[in-house]
DNA sequence: ATTCGAATGTAATAAAATGACATAAAAACG
DNA sequence: CGTTTTTATGTCATTTTATTACATTCGAAT
């Protein structure tokens, strides 16, 4: 865990004198770990040895070691706990907190990612007939991404935020149907709906979404992450970028998986957009 | 900068001794940071002041400052340097990669990006008549994104990926009027000439986009993210998750500028999709 | 009020880092 | 090709820094 975050947070438990140490960590931190011991026991009015057993005491071999730790955990982007936004931010504090709270969500969720069932999913997908990708609402925007991604592979891939056509595309399955459900929540009736119907038409369904919930229940396999989506008054960000960076996971076990042959495939699609480039184009997506 | 690609890059400027010291600590940061002068003095086989001259020569005050940059530059994130995925990764391996150079990526553009023109984007943002977002291939995921947030505004807001739909939304333009173009090489001609096409129509058009592109060109104010695109043969992923925290930000700064209440609409959007849910559920998009 | 135990400080010791100097290696020059 | 000069490296002494052992103080409990 993030030192400063323990000190933060065990403040109560330390000693007076111990306290005094915490208290002036916290006060500069950047001066702490660039002071010797001697230097830091005056700033706090204490003893060296005091000093040291606070460094102890939060599990560190000593002094140095625990610079080392306070260090690391000062480079670690969030020097400070509480990192949403307030109303009286202004451009330059919101749009670092957006993306560094961006950050530690990406973090979270891939520390929180079960490999095998990244590998299960994507065996999944390379032995599937048709690949469908299914969200609604704000997860559509990431359907959509996938379809883009997948597509490029060449084998039969399709995206519906209707749930009209969803259910069409669902009751026209059969068994090789690999379907990708989208909802961060989990709890979205039609798309839960979506997954019974595909299931009772031999489809396979993956769904990235929260653990436990009604949508994950009714899926073959479930992608969680374990986003713990900040619900303030705004709208869901970083669980969606989360998503997102799955399907870029997915898609690239998937290219892996289907080895050099299917790089050509992707090298062709590049080309075909070219000539709706400028010159210097290099060869990316528009 | 990070401590370990410099010591790698400057690999050849060391002298003999020094670049002894710079491999061991390559070879193991981790033991690096853990060990007194003198035990990475033996490990690399030199004498101690050899180590610590070369942490002078790397900008530091000396060998236990040295270790703090170090420990620092381990703690972010990306341990080496080259996180490019290749053939032989597993899914471990894979999806650490991608996580971390999305999070890399992430750091960069925010560090790269101007909170002025920020501002100045909210500015325009909040007081258009209409806000219209496109994108075409990869990027009109994010166009759909930006209007699933900015729908929830309850202002006049489009989205299209079909040119043609693009170009009869620009003619029917007017002064007010707010085009965001999103593209993350700024080459694509279509887009290029919608640019064109809006602004004779007194639109303002914002681009999200490369610096000095085309499009940037064409555009009455440019958001570009630095995000030197990894033109590896795989498809641009981190690039197009820039753009969308962008939009994240744009959104925040949306938010704040209206203020509470539109705080309120928010809200009542989010009522709104409250009965098409299991229980338990927890405010936010589908 | 007294005693016990925890907390803190003092001073000695050990460890670590740095500086000064000497030597060895390499480069430049005749 | 040898000599000189420069640069790099190591040895040893010194200083700084951290740690341990022990003494003292403070505070709570009886």
């Amino acid at each position: 865990m993030n030192t400063l975050e323990l000190i933060k947070k065990n403040l109560d438990t330390f000693s007076k004198s111990e306290r005094k140490v915490a208290e002036a960590i916290l006060a500069s931190p950047q001066t702490a770990i660039h002071s010797s011991i001697a230097n830091l026991a005056k700033i706090a009015e204490v003893s060296e040895p005091t000093v040291n057993r606070f460094c102890r005491r939060l599990d560190t071999k000593g002094f140095p070691d625990f610079k080392l730790h306070l260090a690391q955990s000062l480079a670690n982007g969030t020097p400070y706990v509480n990192r949403n936004v307030n109303e009286d931010d202004g451009p330059e504090a919101y749009t670092s907190k957006i993306f560094e709270s961006t950050m530690a969500c990406l973090n979270a969720a891939k520390n929180g990612l079960d490999t095998n069932l990244i590998n299960r999913a994507v065996d999944v997908l390379t032995q599937a007939n048709k690949i469908s990708f299914f969200g609604l609402g704000a997860s559509s925007s990431v359907a959509h991404d996938a379809l883009n991604k997948f597509f490029r592979f060449n084998i039969p891939v399709s995206c519906f935020d209707d749930i009209v056509m969803q259910r069409m595309s669902c009751i026209n399955g059969s068994e090789g149907d690999v379907i990708v459900l989208i909802s961060h929540t989990g709890r979205t009736k039609p798309l839960v709906e979506i997954a019974q119907l595909a299931r009772e038409n031999d489809a396979f369904v993956i769904a990235l979404t929260a653990e436990d919930s009604p949508l994950a229940e009714q899926s073959n396999l479930v992608l969680s992450l374990g986003v713990p989506e900040d619900t303030d008054i705004y709208m869901p960000m970083s669980s969606r970028i989360a998503q997102l960076v799955l399907i870029d996971v997915l898609t690239t076990g998937f290219t892996l998986r289907r080895g050099a042959k299917f790089r050509d495939n992707l090298k062709r699609v590049k080309a075909g957009i070219k000539d709706s480039r400028f010159e210097k184009t290099n060869d990316e997506a528009l």
